[in-house]
RNA sequence: GUGUCUGUAGCUCAGCUGGAUAGAGCAACGGCCUUCUAAGCCGUGGGUCGGGGGUUCGAAUCCCUUCAGGCACGCCA
């Protein structure tokens, strides 16, 4: 359905058009000035010099137009030219019925024409434990999925796991080390493979660091470490059978580790897919007469006339005729278009990767590995910092483990809840961890995805201000009421059966939080297009603190008056179920009680 | 050096395609619990939007320039 402020821009339209202007000036916002009026036209301004005439008369003119209007209770012109306009109580209403009753529980969101969407999660690395760094792929990522589902869309996400490189050739040296006598180095060895992985989790996660400080130190190391990537991806069978035991080790603590922030994949592919097809790749590229070599490498040259800038080349082999990064990630380019035919590809880096982005998308289009039509975008995210303004470490220095992280929001918040009140154990565990999950993830999306944030624990668990916590405080009280109301025998009306019916306000808390219910529909739609989860959470801080005002001058369940009361019950359960809406696009859900 | 991002109140951040006295929160100060969860609400103080030009009736927003900081710039990912 349309938005309020194209409903009403349609009136004023109309009205600019009847006092003999163009009725293109007539568009809406909603106003910048609250306390001045709900909506705002600046068209009139716009106007003067085409009609040669004081902004100030055409307002007035056009606002003349306005009286007796429907939709419209008030529209002034103001100098040097704005029609200001406020809104009937009535209109509202039935603004918001309607809004209620579209089909599916859409609450005003067009079904745009289905697309195929993949989501790129930016490669978490196998045999590495997940840090601070892999929170904003995964929680941004997350919240871009499920928007572009709500959306309609097909969509897919893939944690793409960086398990291809130099890093495993790193473990398996080392590995060879300590245990050489291990069958997977005995290439005389010819029967089945121990199905035991010879290292756990805990191992593993030692031996990465180690392998990769030595490689820094010890040149023979790091040769003895290419060469044995060099081997696996060749497809020796000793080390392939071993790369086998570190991705389903690794997979499995992601697992555990992704499922606590309650992050999903639908494929768990990684750079190692696509290596069959590399070959293939590169002959297409010959072939086209897109490559060229410099310095002994294959590269391609993506810069383009309108370019200002210095525009490297994207490389496709090294000059020893390895594949790199680059390589592996046009090959998936290609491979999910042969799949998946996506509409729009979203991947999700760290920032310092622009550049390299922006060659590949290129690369991918200039080739014709995808459709220029086809979306490529990048999303590339800062860093997580702490206090003092720097990349987030722990007390001593060392690489904060997202893991940790998350046990110390745990912590918090649980000291929060069991502060001052008796409360169950089990529950106080519980809450802490469905609220603590909301802090993080609030206090990262809250942020534009591109800027560097500040990872404040006691900011993110209080619940004061911009907060997850206060969020789910919002609509832990919603909940209160609406159960209070059934358990003395009131109906909450059902909104996805379309019989909902909304009052005219009665004050302005009231008002203003109809309002603010208007814009979900925009706002979702916004945060679509432009893969801008914070948007989201800019409007549900709007919309709580609406709501909080209201919980505080109107008495719901005191009210006497029938309809009233039946009023404000619809309209806090419509409250309720666009939070709950939104706060799933953001991944993280509402406690019962906290 | 080239490019790019950032610079808004003491602190952390909003500010959509330029619009009316630049908004929140925290911190400071002052109110509000015999009524639906005070993890809340209401109010006060605090800003030459890094500086300087320009375009415009109008600029935090667009253009130029300058300062400061971050980051990236072919064989890592």
């Amino acid at each position: 359905m349309k938005s309020i402020a194209e409903l009403i821009s349609e009136e004023v339209k109309t009205a600019f058009n009847n006092a003999g202007y163009d009725p293109e000036l007539g568009q809406v916002t909603v106003s910048n000035r609250p306390d001045l009026c709900e909506f705002q036209c600046n068209g009139a301004m716009a106007g003067a010099k085409l009609y040669h005439k004081a902004p100030i008369q055409i307002a007035t003119e056009v606002a003349d137009k306005l009286k007796d209007n429907r939709v419209i209770e008030s529209a002034l012109a103001v100098n040097p030219g704005f029609l200001n306009i406020n809104i009937k109580g009535e209109w509202l209403a039935e603004y918001l019925t309607a809004m209620a009753a579209c089909p599916d529980g859409r609450l005003g969101i067009e079904t745009p024409e289905t697309q195929t969407v993949i989501v790129d999660y930016g490669g978490a690395n196998v045999a590495k434990p997940l840090h601070v760094g892999h929170l904003r792929s995964a929680v941004i990522g997350e919240s871009i999925k499920r928007i572009s589902r709500y959306m309609g869309h097909k969509t897919i996400g893939d944690v793409h796991l960086g398990d291809w490189g130099l890093q495993m050739g790193l473990v398996i040296t080392e590995l060879k080390q300590r245990k050489p006598d291990l069958p997977y180095f005995d290439d005389e060895f010819c029967g089945e493979y121990p199905k035991e992985a010879p290292f756990t989790i805990a191992e593993l996660e030692e031996i990465y660091p180690a392998a990769s400080a030595k490689s820094k130190e010890d040149e023979e190391f790091k040769r003895a470490a290419m060469e044995a990537t060099a081997k696996l991806q060749s497809g020796v069978r000793g080390y392939r059978a071993l790369w086998k035991h570190i991705i389903d080790v690794s997979v499995a603590d992601l697992k555990r580790n992704y499922d606590s922030l309650d992050v999903e994949f639908d494929l768990w592919k990684g750079e190692s897919d696509v290596h069959d097809l590399i070959p293939g790749m590169v002959d297409y590229l010959k072939a086209g007469g897109y490559t060229r070599m410099s310095d002994g490498a294959l590269v391609v040259d993506v810069k383009e006339d309108t370019d200002n800038k210095e525009m490297p080349p994207c490389m496709i082999l090294k000059s020893d005729g390895a594949s790199l990064y680059n390589t592996t990630d046009l090959a998936t380019i290609m491979d999910r278009v042969k799949q998946y035919n996506p509409d729009r590809l979203v991947y999700l880096t760290d920032k310092r990767q622009n550049l390299y982005f922006e060659q590949v998308f290129r690369c991918a289009r200039k080739t014709g590995l995808i459709d220029k039509d086809k979306e490529l975008i990048h999303i590339g995210f800062g860093t997580v910092n702490g206090k003092d303004g720097k990349p987030f470490k722990t007390r001593d220095g060392g690489v904060m483990r997202l893991e940790y992280l998350i046990k110390d929001i745990n912590d918090r918040m649980y000291e929060r809840i069991t502060q001052n009140r008796d409360i169950d154990e089990d529950e106080a565990l519980k809450i802490s961890r469905i609220v603590g999950l909301a802090a993080i993830k609030y206090g990262d999306l809250s942020n534009q995805a591109s800027k560097d944030y500040i990872f404040d624990v006691d900011k993110f668990t209080s619940s004061e201000g911009n907060t997850g916590p206060y969020i789910l405080y919002t609509i832990v009280r919603i909940k209160s009421i609406l159960d209070k109301y059934s358990d003395q025998g009131g109906t909450i009306p059902d909104i996805d059966s379309g019989k909902i019916n909304f009052i005219a306000p009665v004050c302005s808390s009231h008002k203003n939080l109809m309002m603010e219910l208007t814009g979900f529909a925009e706002t979702i739609s916004g945060a679509y297009t432009e893969a801008a989860p914070h948007r989201i959470c800019a409007y549900i801080y709007g919309l709580a603190n609406a709501f909080n005002s209201f919980y505080h001058e109107v008495k719901v369940l005191a009210e006497e008056d029938a309809d009233k009361k039946e009023g404000y019950i619809a309209l806090l359960a419509l409250t309720k179920k666009v939070l709950t809406i939104c706060i799933d696009l953001l991944g993280f859900k509402a406690p019962d009680r906290m």
